[in-house]
DNA sequence: CGACCTATTGACAGGTTTCAAGAAGTGTGG
DNA sequence: CCACACTTCTTGAAACCTGTCAATAGGTCG
């Protein structure tokens, strides 16, 4: 078993934003996590309709979660970041309702469906906790679709870009009001309901505005005052959270 | 304590889209079940931004979930039906992300907070039925978020026409082709992120060419076919899901 | 009957999409 | 080291879907 990182030993653990472990919770996740799994960008993590045979923890690198439709549009649910939980889905229900890609390369804590649910068994806690992740997901998922459902695009960008910018900061990505940012302009545009090229124009808004600067697959809060009016007071930063 | 249905003769637990309960499984309920609740139509049964004292299974009437912005602007996040768990955000999360409202009158199962998450002990089967429900939950908002994000209006409306008329039938509600439907066309507007003039205006469309009439708050599917076509592909046969 | 809420319809404005073309950046092979 | 292919980013113009404004109709309730 490749296993370049014992839980005891997690850099993610070091976060405050991450809920400690107790000995007892670093016994259980070393007893499942079964080996680390490398992804090269692009490649499928998990594909919709299939069901999840593995779950995973992003131990670093970035992706996205996306629903492809029958018309062959995309629509993008949101990006991946390191601490982020993947699969549950795929092991809950029989099927993914979304794939997931890796867009740089990933290191994925890796978990055997059938193992990771003994959890539910021996550590209760736990099994709160992974209570807690599809609730934070389902709430994360009801502001997407108020702000994708009801804010013109300027807004919907300025919410994208904020609500990024504050995972970064609480993740330690951000180095400032810079941070790494390597998805593409149709990416952005397929999370906000928008065209490519609306999408880009309204960046473009956003640059002269001097609000956000987006260069160098990284990303640039030159006015996070401004960012967050336009986002609707509605971002708040990243609440504590769980570690699976 | 008011307790009219006993879990036991719970009428829901007869429909065969709901998992089986096992003896203990209805034990363990009816000692969460302290009581039940009933709200009168327009009535708010959880408010966003609060913490969820209690928990809720929706045994009979409609209602609904939706997300208040700051300028006003509501976004619909779903319909209620009976069977439906309430407020698991707000108890597993410090608050709710949306508020739920009543439709028509409603009869609520009500569990305490603190009593309900016993079951993370007692029963760990039910703790993953939990599970289940947040997966399920967060599989259909991906779902609406394409919809919304990638969809034209006449297919929106579609989407949650046809959506909806799978869960009646599955819930036994729906005579054939009729249900009941108790919502303003301002209700579906704020769903499908469309003002009211153009939902009227595309139910007329759907109207005028023989596919759905929705009168006197009822709901009739004269061309299943022609309705599924446009939803798209993506509307499953409701599936059998646990109830609690 | 009057007040009020909901549904309907027409006209117009406007935000977004689509179409199209070119620029900029990246990687590969000769 | 340059040429070429390919992807991504930019920009402009026109078409179109959807939103807003405004007025009317229908229904319910006291």
């Amino acid at each position: 078993m490749l296993m370049a990182v014992h839980c005891a030993e997690c850099p993610l653990r070091r976060l405050p934003i991450f809920d400690p472990f107790s000995a007892e919770d670093v016994a259980l996740m070393e007893e499942l996590k079964i080996r680390e799994t490398v992804v090269e960008p692009g490649a499928t993590v998990l594909d919709q309709g299939s069901p999840a045979p593995y779950l995973f923890t992003v131990l670093s690198g970035m992706g996205l979660r996306h629903v492809r439709m029958a018309d062959g549009k995309r629509q993008v649910i949101n990006f991946l970041m390191p601490g982020d939980f993947i699969g549950l889905q795929g092991a809950v229900l029989e099927d993914m309702g979304h794939t997931i890609e890796a867009t740089t390369r990933m290191v994925l804590c890796t978990f055997r469906r059938d193992r990771f649910f003994r959890i539910f068994a021996q550590n209760p806690q736990r099994a709160y906790d992974v209570v807690w992740l599809a609730a934070s997901e389902e709430h994360f998922l009801g502001d997407a679709l108020a702000t994708i459902g009801q804010l013109p695009a300027i807004e919907r960008v300025a919410w994208a870009i904020a609500q990024i910018h504050q995972r970064a900061l609480a993740l330690g990505l951000a180095l400032g009001d810079t941070m790494p940012f390597p998805y593409r302009q149709q990416d952005l545009a397929d999370l906000l309901g928008l065209s490519l090229v609306h999408t880009n124009k309204t960046l473009a808004r956003l640059r002269e505005m001097d609000i956000v600067v987006w260069r160098n697959d990284a990303l640039h809060i030159r006015d996070p005052g401004q960012l967050h009016r336009l986002a609707g007071a509605e971002i708040e930063p990243a609440r504590n959270r769980p570690l699976l």
